[in-house]
DNA sequence: TATGATTGGTCAACATAGCTGACATAATTG
DNA sequence: CAATTATGTCAGCTATGTTGACCAATCATA
């Protein structure tokens, strides 16, 4: 069989683990918000699990046609946010090695997507941006997602959009809210 | 470019990208909704790989002590979650091959996280389920993540935890939030 | 000006976690 | 009995992360 999906039997049916609505929280005291309850938390974190894979899938398969992964969009998606960003720049924003960044972002140099030019003020610096080529293939991925969050967006309104924005940030580590909120002059926060 | 941002400096400042909260977007018919502004739109995109990172982050630290890595986490979760699951069960929900399951799930019945029992009605399928040992670790993994999404639940309030909740699904693939919602009895959807 | 720090690159080796393809075994189902 | 299903396994490939060791150019400063 197609190994990866189909569940043909057994469907992913969770009653075992559901608690009834109104069930007493066990490990808690007394009213702790509904919202605190401990199938809201799981709830929470299995919607991460799913809505990030799903909201990365899509670019996922249109960059593997082009022989380009996951890591290659990172880097031409924050280039493009902010052209002329230095190599340590974009270090600092991806947290991986500069020997992870080295492999992609020479390919995606070699392969034309991507320019450096040296800097003016300090002549160690390489400064990226995107070729022609990069911003076409940029625009593509980010309008990708940038539907998929627009339909929900819509979907749901303005109000959800808020406390969308709101939780996450406030699931962000403290370091990376703080940069967050400097770029984003209008974050909630 | 994208017509969109163009910082041009090099600081992560945003300024240029920032039409001010009311001016009229370039790129759209009028009043979509301030939220779908394409800055609003690419704040989603970056929250959620920022959070995300962030979200999985001390898990990772915690499984790298033990050995195993995210893989291994999302079985025990889901095992977890529903203890007595088929196998093919779980590759449904996981999305991955049998061949990388089975590299993580071997493992995991080797070092004594997970234990394996013959189903009753099919004695082909393999019903999963953690040991002792196994529940410890998935209650400290989950505890962790929930703490997280505590903190940032009762630091939004229950509106704001019920716009998380919408939006997330709705950037869902339609299959995954169908059974999402029979898995949630009181998913909001 | 000499020294040390910073920016960036490179080589080599390794680990994790995905993938495909091919094949095997046992149990269920028609 | 034959086909399908559930599961496992061997072999190999790819993408993306990691360390550690070095090197070169440039900048900042004592």
């Amino acid at each position: 069989m197609s190994p990866e999906n189909t569940p043909t039997g057994n469907v992913p049916r969770v009653k075992s683990t559901s608690i009834s609505k109104s069930a007493p929280q066990s490990s808690s005291g007394p009213l702790k918000g509904l919202y605190l309850r401990k199938q809201d938390l799981r709830r929470g974190i299995e919607l991460m699990f799913f809505a990030y894979r799903d909201f990365t899938g899509e670019a996922d398969q249109m960059l593997s046609n082009l022989g380009l992964g996951r890591a290659h969009h990172r880097v031409i998606y924050f280039v493009g946010r902010q052209p002329g960003m230095s190599v340590s720049n974009l270090l600092a924003i991806l947290k991986i090695t500069k020997q992870s960044l080295s492999r992609v972002l020479s390919h995606l140099i070699n392969t034309g997507y991507i320019q450096q030019t040296q800097g003016a003020r300090d002549k160690r610096q390489r400064l990226l941006s995107l070729t022609k080529k990069g911003e076409a293939l940029e625009a593509k991925l980010t309008d990708l997602q940038c539907r998929r969050f627009a339909a929900a967006y819509s979907a749901r309104g303005g109000a959800a959009v808020d406390g969308f924005v709101k939780v996450l940030s406030s699931l962000l580590d403290d370091e990376i809210r703080a940069d967050l909120r400097q770029q984003y002059p209008d974050h909630i926060d």
